[in-house]
This record gives structure tokens, sequence and C-alpha cells, in this order.
DNA sequence: GATGAATGAGCTTTCATTCAT
DNA sequence: AATGAATGAAAGCTCATTCAT
């Protein structure tokens, strides 16, 4: 009874730490992360700032710990993809999606990527260093990669190589999308974006 | 005379401009735009804080007037590879060797791209909308690009599609550099990385 | 009793807020706008700079709300004689003796008027146009003006004309007063000036 | 010839004292004295900051040579009202008109009065003590008033009484016309407003 | 006389964090 | 768990004045 009690309570106190989380996310992404006060975050949580003390240590803390769930939220997906049963030229199609739907429906999650994790090294080096709170959605890619290469599909490079060309493309397109520059909507660059990052890693004797 | 006297006058304080131009860009570069203070720059410069302000009226116009400055000088160092008589596929490579050796060597220049001024909307936002404070470089980019297609070596497909790539890999790449997370040194990715940015580029009926 | 606690605080907030204008009142009095800075009303309230940021948004706020306080305690004196049953000139002798109390006893609020309020445009001129801060005081020095009309004691004229003459006159003499030049206290000069007044106002046909 | 050069010279340095202090009269007027800055005026006179502080040697002294240039002026046309064979009330209509229409036609000077000088104690204290820097045009006044004593037309009462009267009735009209809220034009109050100083001071067995 | 770069103290305002309630 | 007043260090920026040229 008691445990329940207090499962149901740490429950609760996760379930607000998440809200938390995500109000800030939308935060940090839309202003940048020092523009964005913890005021600010209290006042979008209708919480007071001493509260929200309650739930995390520091500005920093959050921070961090935002970034851990969007690459935990993007791995999970490319995971999905990952473990389907569908060519590698499919799963970089599928994976394009994902990350263009992402920055088209949830742009927060990918504006703070490029805009709070790329950008503020000091805030991340404390507890972030060598993109360990990363990791989960980096492992999905370098999985997807080594499946390639096993495959047949992909030449075997180095992995950093290949990791670079793929996020950098894709961030570099939803940058250009934050900054209005694109002549059509993102996701109609799908297709062809999806056949340049096969074409740049395919094996030379994969199939067109 | 008289004329001559202002003229020296007015180069001198330009030459100064430029001096704290890229003692800011430095501390910008490593520290970030709202870390770095204006007595930084000013203690950097060995100048007083007021003095600095009779060389630029706000700390974001003189963010401003480096992210010119630094499209500027890119800009020319593309310019010239673009009017040598070589291959589209040599033009790549020599890009790619300006860029990582640039990310090597003054770190400062791709650093503030990718950490000032992709992350700072808001500091960019009044004076270099629509990214034409980055203008010069990206039209080198894409007179490279253009030249590419009509010498049949490159697919016609939207500039901004292969800006994405080009830019967004490169980017990508050095921003990799500066977590310490590649295995070998960045100018060691160069002939591999050329090679995919061609491979997702070139017409079909292009040379290998 | 939830309700009860939150009142109490805000009542308890509102309180230090007018110890604060009151400090300020002094301050900018005896000191002037300008010279007086936000650390001298903090070192005079014992609190600190940031936490008088919790109580007035601005320097300005803070001197528009001090001339809203002074014109409110202002009006509600005057507001009293107007309702005794008292002749217009004993009105005015009260008027101009309530005045020059102030501005011996608490010449703070006097001097705010003549030194800050009048002399500081820029100051107010956003959220204080048109006299509006004002308003209460002026509008009693109207109800007694045009009453004193109705009664047939004074003539009829333009009130700006009259209201120019009292306050004008009663302003000059504390500026006197404050410049340390009058030979003699300012109260002993009480009736001459409300006999000057009335004099220049009186119909016609009114008693000596 | 040599003293003629001097003289010549001095003369030229005097007038351009005199542009450099009407600017800062204007410039003082309109924006108060602590808002206007020496680059201010230095730009007004397309003069360096340097070369400014040739002429005087602070800002203080600068905005003290003001009042006594203006009211050196005023005094000199109260002057010529004072010597002219007219009735007291007549003089009184004068000094109005003359003070009226410089308030429509060179506010700065006026504006100066109210706005720098009776509210800037500091700035004066240390030069203008007493009311020294406007002597001239409080004795002008003051023999305005005596005469009229002295003629019979105006009671015999403590002079700053009277002076608090005229002064802060013109004045305060000024001030009144400065914040827009006069129905009418200010010019069109001479009148009615040299009628009430006429009134409040005339002696009884005056003329009406 | 003339210039304007240089100084440096000081201004208003902000903000992450704490803690008594 | 919740509040929000309080702290205090530090930020960006200003400006009267000086002085080498």
């Amino acid at each position: 009874m008691e445990r329940d009690l207090k499962t149901k309570k740490v429950d609760k106190k996760e379930q607000r730490r998440i809200e938390i989380l995500l109000a800030a996310l939308e935060l940090f992404s839309q202003k940048g992360f020092y523009v964005t006060t913890i005021p600010d975050i209290a006042r979008k949580m209708e919480m007071s700032v001493g509260n929200l003390y309650n739930y995390f240590s520091s500005k920093e803390e959050l921070a961090q710990e935002i970034i851990r769930y969007v690459s935990q939220l993007l791995a999970e997906k490319i995971h999905a993809v990952n473990h389907q049963p569908i060519s590698t030229k499919e799963k970089i199609r599928r994976i394009v999606k994902i990350y263009f739907d992402m920055a088209v429906d949830q742009p927060q999650m990918i504006e703070y990527f490029l805009r709070v994790y790329l950008a503020n090294r000091e805030v991340f080096s404390d507890g972030c260093e060598g993109m360990i709170c990363v990791a989960p959605f980096m492992t999905e890619i370098m999985v997807f990669f080594e499946e390639g290469v096993r495959a047949g599909d992909l030449r075997n490079q180095d992995f950093f190589s290949a990791f670079g060309l793929f996020m950098g493309y894709l961030g570099g397109m939803a940058f250009l999308k934050g900054e209005n520059v694109l002549p059509k909507e993102l996701q109609s660059y799908s297709d062809e974006i999806a056949e340049n990052i096969y074409r740049a890693l395919k094996s030379d004797n994969a199939q067109a």
C-alpha cells in the first residue's frame, strides 16, 4: 500500500518533470538558452520559480535532460526503421521523412538540436561530454549504417564520414527552413535528398 | 594634404575596427555570444570599454559585422576555385580542402558560423534577415553549382538541396571535430568526403 | 483561508511598494531624477537593487507612480476644503495654507512637483501625457473654481487662466523658499497671498 | 595694429561662444540638462567636442552662462518697458505680452528658465547661488514693482509676494502651453492675465 | 584653434539561485 | 510540494572630460 502510494507520487512527480522539460524545450528552442529565463519557464508552467527548483537543480541540468530526452525520442523512431525488413535505400527515405516531419510538426525538437545543443558547448560540457547525451540517437544511425554496409548496399567508410553527411545534411536543411529561405516546403525535398544521400553512400555494385 | 590626413586617419580607424572584429570573432566563437562580454573583448584589445563603443555601436552590430567579414573571406577563397580551369570534381575537392584547412588553422571562422551565426537567430534577425549577411558566400556556392550543372557534371536539382548537402556536410564534420569525437584528424577525411559529395550530386553520365 | 493569506501577502507587498515610493520621492525631490540612482534608493530602503525591481519595473515607472501618489494626496486635502460650508475667500485661504504647510513640513511633495514632474518631460511623456497623472489634483482646483463662479464670488473666466494664477503663484513661492531667498518664513506670506489671489479672481460684486 | 588683430580675434571668439551658448540653450531646453550630451552640442555646432572645451570649461559653466544670458536678455526687454511713460496697468500688459511672445517665438528661453534653471539646483548651486545669475531680470521686476507702489498704483507689500505672483503666474501659463493642455493659444490669454495681475496687486484707490 | 580617440567610473537593468514561510 | 521576495554580481552601455596630434 505504502509502496503503491509512493510509486504513484513518484510517477506524478516524474510526469510533472516531463511537462517542465517540454515547456523548457519549447522556450529554449524558440528564444535560445541564454535568452530564456527560469521565470519564463515557470510562467509557462504556471508554477513558481522556487518550485521549479524542486524538479531541476539548475538551468544547465534542465538543458541536459532535454537533449537526452530528444535524443531518446529520435532514437526510438529510427530504431523502428532499422528493424523493418526493407532496403537500405528505403530506410534512408524513411529516416529523412521522420526527420523532416518532425522539423515541420515539432520544430522544437530539431531546433533544440541545432540551436541549443550544437551551439552552447559550455552548457553541456559538464555532463554531456563527447556527445554521450545524444548517444542513443548516434547509435541508431550507426546501426543503420553498419547494417547497410553488411548488406552490401553501402560502401564501407569511416562512420563519422557517413554520419556527418547524413545528419549534417538534414540539419542544414532544417536550418534553411528555419531561416525561411527555402522556396518550397521542406517535406517536398524528401525524395531528392534521400536520393542524394543514397548516391553518396551506396556501394558501387548496389542497385541504382 | 588635408584630405590625405583625413584619409589616413580613417584608414587607421578602419584598421582598428578590424582588429576589434577579429578579437571579438575569436572570443565569440570560443565562448559563445552571450558568455562573451564586452569587457572581455575590451580586455583582449587592451582598450577601454567606452572606446570600444567608438567603433561599434552595439554588441549585436559587432556580431553582424563579423559574419559579414567571415562570409566575405570564405567567398573570396571559393571564388578563386570557381575561376580555375579544373573539373567539377576537382573543385569540390578544393572547396572541401579550403573549408577543412580553415577549420583546423582558423577554427574561429568556422565555429563562428556554426555556433554564433546559426544558433543565435535573435542576434541577427535585425540586420541580417534572410541570410543576407552570408550572401557573398552563398553566391559562390551557387556559382559553383550552376557551372557544374552547365558543364553537365552535376544533376540539375533545386539549389538548396545541393547547398544543404554541401555545407551541412562540411559544417557537420567541423562540429564533430569541435566535439573531439573524430578518431582521425579532420583533414584526412577530405578525399572521402569530396568523393561522397561528388557522388551525391554528379549527373548520371558524368565521369566517375 | 487561502484567499486571506494571499490578500495579506498582497497587502504587505503593496505597503512595501509605498515605502519605496516615499523613499524615492524624498531622494528625487532632493537631488533630482537623474542625479538620484537606483542604488541610492535601494540603499535608503536597505534592500538590494535587484529586489527593488520586483516592485517597480523601471526608474521611469517609479517616477510616474510618485506623481500619481502626490497628486492624489494633494487632491484629497483640497477635496476636504471644497466640501466645507465656507466662503470662497476662506477656501482660498485654506488651500494656500495647505500648500504652504506642506511645502514646509513635507517639502518633498511640493519639490517633486516643481523639480521632477515639471522639469523632466521625457520621463513622464510615456504614461503621463496631457497631465493625466495629476488629474485628481487639477480636478479639485477646477471644482473649487467652478463653485466659486457659481456662487457668484469669482469672475467667470477661462479655467486655465485661473489655474495658472493659483498654482503658478503657489509654486513660485515654494520655489523661492527652496532657493532661500525669502526674507520671511513661507507661512507668514499666507494671508497676503490668499488676498492677492482672491483679488485677482473675485467678481466685481463680491464682498471685499 | 596688433591690438586690432587681437580685438578682432577676441570678438570672433566671443561670437562663437554665443553661438555655442544658443545651440546649447536650444538643446537643454528641449531635452533637459542631463539628457543633452556634450557631443550633442558639438554635433549641432558642427565642431569637435575637444574644441567645444576651448570655449567652455564644463557643462555646468555652459549652463550657468546660458541662464545669465537669458536673464540679461529678458531684463533688457523689461527695462525698456519700465522707462516708458505709461501707466502701471499698461506696463503689466506689456510685460505679459513680452513674456508670452517669447514663450511662443523663442520657447527655448522660457523653457530654459522653467525646465533647466528651476529644476536642476545642483547645476547652479556653485556659481549661481541665491539667484544671482538671474539678478538682472529680478531687478527689473523689482523696479517695476517699486515704481508702481511709489506711483500709488500698487499696494505696498513684500516684494517676493508680488514677484511670486507675477512670475509664477507667467511661468505657470508657459508650462501649461508646453504641456499642450491650453484650449486656446497662449497669447490670447494676455489681457485676461494682465487684468488678473493688476487686480491682485493694485492699491485700493487706484483706477479700475 | 581644432580634432576625435581614449578613459573609466558609473548608470539602469537582469537573472540564477536561495530560503523563510 | 509550493511560493515569490530577496540577493548580489555582472551585464551592456553612456558620457564628461582629457590630450596627443
